[in-house]
RNA sequence: GGCGCCAUCGUCUAGCGGCCCAGGACGUCGCCCUCUCAAGGCGAAGAUCGCGGGUUCGAAUCCCGCUGGCGCUACCA
């Protein structure tokens, strides 16, 4: 293992926009490889068909090359080991997950999602920790073989060892140890067919030779369960590097309901990648402290691992912003034209804005008096403009609050977005009305626009939901008048 | 609740036993430059190094306890 090649991967999850979080973890990975002259592998890990988005991995691949990171090895690339795709290897799971079976270090569980809540509500309530309650692992052979034979779904659990612990060493922290007591039954193999994480994960990084895993640190509590899963293979484990987490403003771990964290926002919004790169390369360490502005290349050159620092940075868009501007005044007029016309004044972006005002104008100039929320970053309604006149600001707010959420989940199309908005107006007692003017004014500034819809669908859904969550924030901040 | 991780200016961080009554950057404020605004230059405010005990001649730095924050606690990753 020490004289292994090295060989890291980043492995995310097409369940939506590319996170911010995927990319630093990405920018770590890639530094790593980079440095040690290893190979940075992409891996999708679409095993949880509920959440799974269509065209999430395409975005993937473009948000993380529009960042300058490219992978030796990838669903695009191929690879020697390949599929890189988890959809595309239950087989090997499936095997797996047999030997593990064979070998007694897993069985198969018959439990019913409802016992299995009951389970849980009743160790909660008696101040118990919940945890599987082993109920199936004692089940004798001939039960087993009725119960598949009944055709009872069934998932299959790893058997955690009943005592003792493990410790694992966690490279930029030390040893970490888990008492067994402390470590579930996970399920490995869904009733679907599909592998959970845990399994996936470990089989997939023994099979394309993973010889770090570098990964954030909500996964430390989980390592225990994938180092057993090494000694149960008989495999040898990779080494763990858990990166801190990155956070918002309220050290909560970076989430939507509280930063723009997809990528499409940032480059949507008018950020360089060099510039957010820069700034995930400012984030937990790792760079000499005299170095604020520096390239990927210069990061590859003078990052180091032991310069980490393990509390969680908190995502600040002011210091991103300053940051953007140094990389904006360094480029030359003749660039800044191009990545002005390119990235705000965009010919596809143009093209769908056009039609949307086209018959609203009497002449050519009157173009942005109509169309400039599309292209502004202060867009923000003065209470006049986004409250309704038969509801309070108490209410409006609420309301302003459910409509992030109900985006969100939606789909980014005309139709789609209708219905949720109707739909909300029905469950909150507003008349749809109320509701579109509220979202006008919220992403307009206007009270009068081109096709709210239309606008919205072509504006994008990152930045839609940043201007909700940044008028949410500046309602939350304003003084209350009166 | 249980388990685990973490803890230096509001924020990102430097510091790895004496050079620190803690340095840099963002943000904030002031001054200069200037037709304006930025940018740029200069300066200021801002951290009893979470708290309490040790160890040591000496601790932000090592140890212990506490507190706090965060994460995990799903047939999500």
């Amino acid at each position: 293992m020490v004289d292994a090649p090295i060989r890291v991967r980043i492995a995310p999850s097409p369940t939506g926009d590319p996170h911010v979080g995927t990319a630093y973890i990405a920018l770590i990975n890639y530094l790593f490889a980079q440095q040690r002259g290893g190979q940075f592998i992409l891996r999708i890990e679409d095993t949880d068909r509920t959440r799974f988005v269509e065209s999430s991995e395409q975005m993937i691949f473009d948000a993380l090359h529009w960042l300058g990171l490219h992978w030796q090895e990838g669903p695009d690339v191929g690879g020697p080991y390949g599929p890189y795709r988890q959809s595309e290897r239950t087989g090997i799971y499936r095997q797996a997950t047999d030997e593990l079976l064979s070998r007694g270090t897993a069985y198969k569980c018959f439990c019913t999602p409802a016992r299995l809540d009951e389970m849980r509500r009743a160790q909660i309530a008696a101040k118990l920790p919940p945890r599987y309650d082993r109920h199936c692992r004692s089940l004798t052979p001939q039960e087993v073989q009725q119960a598949e034979a009944a055709g009872t779904p069934y998932t299959v659990r790893m058997a955690v060892p009943l005592e003792g612990a493990t410790t694992f060493r966690d490279e930029l922290r030390g040893d970490i140890t888990f008492d067994h007591n402390n470590v579930d039954d996970q399920v490995l193999m869904k009733s679907d067919g599909f592998p959970t994480y845990h399994l996936a994960n470990v089989v997939d990084d023994h099979h394309m030779k993973i010889s770090d895993v570098i990964r954030a640190e909500e996964w430390i509590s989980s390592t225990p369960k994938h180092v057993l899963l090494y000694q149960a293979f008989g495999w040898q484990a990779p080494r763990f590097w858990h990166m801190p987490l990155l956070r918002n403003t309220d050290k909560s771990k970076i989430s939507k309901r509280k930063n723009p964290v997809s990528l499409i926002y940032y480059r949507q919004a008018g950020f360089l990648p060099q510039a957010l790169i820069n700034f995930l390369g400012l984030m937990g360490g790792g760079m000499p402290a005299d170095l604020e502005k520096f390239s990927l290349e210069e990061m590859a050159a003078n990052f180091q691992f032991e310069r980490i620092s393990l509390g969680g940075p908190v995502f600040d868009l002011e210091k991103l912003k300053w940051l953007n501007g140094l990389y904006l005044r360094a480029l030359s007029p003749a660039q800044f034209y191009s990545t002005i016309r390119e990235g705000v004044f965009g010919e596809d972006y143009l093209r769908q804005i056009a039609p949307l005002v086209q018959e609203r104008i009497e002449t050519l100039t009157q173009f942005l008096d109509l169309a400039d929320f599309f292209f502004r970053d202060d867009i923000m309604p003065a209470e006049e403009v986004f409250l309704p006149k038969k509801k309070t600001l108490p209410e409006t707010l609420k309301l302003a609050g459910e409509l992030l959420g109900v985006l969100e989940a939606a789909d980014w199309n005309h139709p789609a977005l209708e219905k949720a908005l109707r739909d909300l107006a029905t469950t909150q007692n507003w008349s749809a009305k109320e509701v579109f003017m509220l979202v006008r004014a919220i992403v307009t500034g206007k009270t009068a626009s081109p096709p709210l819809l239309e606008s919205m669908v072509v504006f994008g859904k990152a930045r839609t939901l940043d201007r909700i969550r940044r008028f949410l924030d500046f309602q939350k901040k304003r003084p209350a008048k009166n």
